[in-house]
DNA sequence: GCCTTGTGTGGTACCGATTGCTGAAATCGA
DNA sequence: TCGATTTCAGCAATCGGTACCACACAAGGC
């Protein structure tokens, strides 16, 4: 590669003067210049302006799991605006594991200028990686509990699952099974928390044993899917808390060959790409996706552009419900106590 | 953060000596310079290292578009890969443009050590970026037609067709639909020539108006299937040549009332996430897809470790043939001129 | 015509690591 | 205990840029 020195010498000129055409300032030479680098197909060394300036031009993004739709569409939303202000991105996947955070952290933190970061769990305290951030960093989708000091952009887990709940008990469910996610990140705890409530709310309890913690994966929807079937009274809809957990409670709905909506009601937090199609088209919570991504790098980049801006910032993105056709009123069952009359369905968002 | 001059001060030695320590070298001062280190916590600066050794343990991955699972799974792959290696993945997102492309190669060329390229189209020629490629190259699920001068790991797309057109014809089926990728990139042609070519084989003819060129996206997989369904004489069987595609064209049908397998049937290329349960449960080509990629970044860090290898590679995964039940003889139909029996089907993959 | 101001340039130190070379200390043999 | 040989440490140059500083030269004010 050619190197600033040879451009120099080509066009006739110091180093500086090359330094300063390149980085905009007023230089009489610009014709000859110009010609040099176009010759030498010279570019500048990110190394050697990284080195001096102390500044990378690149963001770090820390991801669970980069094969989950969710996270593809943020790492699609973010690196989108990254490459719009010429920010590159590192993409590190952790595969759900703390530890494996940690490293990735360590090794992050003097690559890149900023870091956006979706944990894997919720660590007691922030991580002193972190702590000291000379990076800047964008909690995403998940935050922690113990600060403040950071952006985040989430979405609203407790509203979502609120709506989720809503759905159900007006169609007139009252024995609902809940697959949560882990309790220790911040979306499974809101999920959990905001759909436990708006059943409380309405006055109706769940029983434990209708409450089974997944792991936000396929394998642990199909496991708590069929532990709820397996009860002596299952629910009459069941409501996942992730993408991953619907598609492994669907799979094992569909190898007990029950019927959805007709036998139990189905709906699960986050779209797929399929659920129109599926057969019943699958009643979700929706949320925007890859603009949850590009707002944290819009966020990370601002930050970094004025380190000692506004406050740190906790946007909140809203959820929307998306009535399909997998949830239904309960068949009316010998068992129950009274006999549910499905209310009426509101078609708000929020009401 | 703390530099190497700092530790050298507070160990009591040379930046020589901890510089040694740190590359594995003999020193006397073991535990004086781990204590400084571990004190000061540092960490060498990787662009000064980059700067002086000229390499940045760095791999960039270009694909068009990490939203498709399919991409998705290829970079998980290589990422774990990568790591286990101690190497960071720069993602580059090309929304399957050329031009982006040609920009982000530019971009990464000197900031990485090799690359994974799944380019979007087949450019005519070489890009003269990648010619002088300085950084390693590997080709990924598609390559240049011009030249065997790189390394690539692509996957048996016309065999893949291949064996989906023969189930569709043991099944007998001889009107069939064929939605086509974009003929200017390797999966594309491949898939295309392989069905077109199995068919050609069995002495099936395809008319011209049962072919239809997508483009690889969902909105191009329901145009298509929408064409197919219009003809007069709609064909009995579909086949889809990506995983998006497909995703639309079953749109397509949905929306069209069309019941699948009964009245058409349908398979695609690549597998689904909710393939199995989709109803009916979607018959598919299928094939290793994190592993593809992780086979990539193999390549390419054995590339990057012995420049001077090998002659360049070209792997090829074999596909798999996934029955499921979306596929079924055709309806006997009146205007049928002979009424086909459906041969026996044929179990293996690759018989 | 002299002095001030402004514009553009080049020399050079520096960012933080690595490494060839030289020299000193440690180890070994007798 | 002394010389020969092997280890290990330090100096300083270097990678490729950037930017402080001093300075040459032109233009402008009086």
């Amino acid at each position: 590669m050619a190197t600033i020195s040879d451009v120099a010498r080509l066009a006739g000129v110091s180093t500086t003067t090359i330094s300063r055409y390149l980085n905009g300032g007023r230089v009489r030479a610009e014709l000859a210049i110009a010609d040099a680098i176009e010759e030498l197909r010279f570019r500048p060394s990110p190394a050697a302006r990284s080195l001096k300036l102390g500044v990378t031009h690149s963001i770090g993004v820390v991801v669970p799991d980069i094969a989950n739709p969710f996270f593809a569409a943020v790492v699609k939303g973010a690196e989108t605006v990254a490459r719009s202000r010429e920010y590159s991105v590192f993409l590190y996947n952790t595969e759900e594991s703390a530890d494996r955070e940690e490293e990735v952290l360590a090794a992050l933190a003097d690559r890149v200028d900023g870091i956006i970061l979706a944990p894997a769990t919720e660590p007691a305290d922030v991580s002193p990686v972190l702590r000291r951030a000379q990076p800047r960093v964008v909690f995403l989708d998940r935050e922690l509990a113990k600060t403040d000091a950071f952006d985040s952009v989430l979405v609203d887990n407790a509203g979502g699952a609120r709506q989720a709940a809503r759905h159900l008990l007006e169609l007139g469910h009252e024995r609902i099974g809940l697959i949560s996610g882990p309790l220790d990140t911040t979306p499974g705890r809101g999920r959990h928390e905001g759909f436990v409530d708006e059943m409380a709310r309405a006055g109706v309890e769940l029983k434990p044993d209708t409450i089974q913690i997944g792991d936000f994966r396929q394998e642990g929807g199909y496991q708590c899917a069929l532990r709820l079937l397996a009860l002596k009274q299952p629910p009459t809809a069941i409501f996942a808390a992730n993408n991953l957990m619907s598609i492994g409670a669907l799979r094992a709905l569909h190898a007990m060959r029950i019927r959805v909506p007709s036998d139990v009601s189905f709906m699960g937090f986050d779209d797929l790409d399929l659920a129109e199609i599926l057969d019943p088209p699958l009643t979700v919570i929706d949320r925007p996706m890859e603009e949850q991504g590009a707002l944290a790098m819009r966020l990370l980049l601002a930050r970094i552009d004025e380190p000692n801006g506004a406050a740190p910032q906790r946007i909140v993105l809203e959820t929307r419900l998306r009535i399909r056709m997998s949830t239904a009123p309960p068949r009316v069952l010998g068992r129950s106590s009274r006999t549910p009359k499905p209310r009426k369905q509101r078609k708000e968002n929020h009401p």
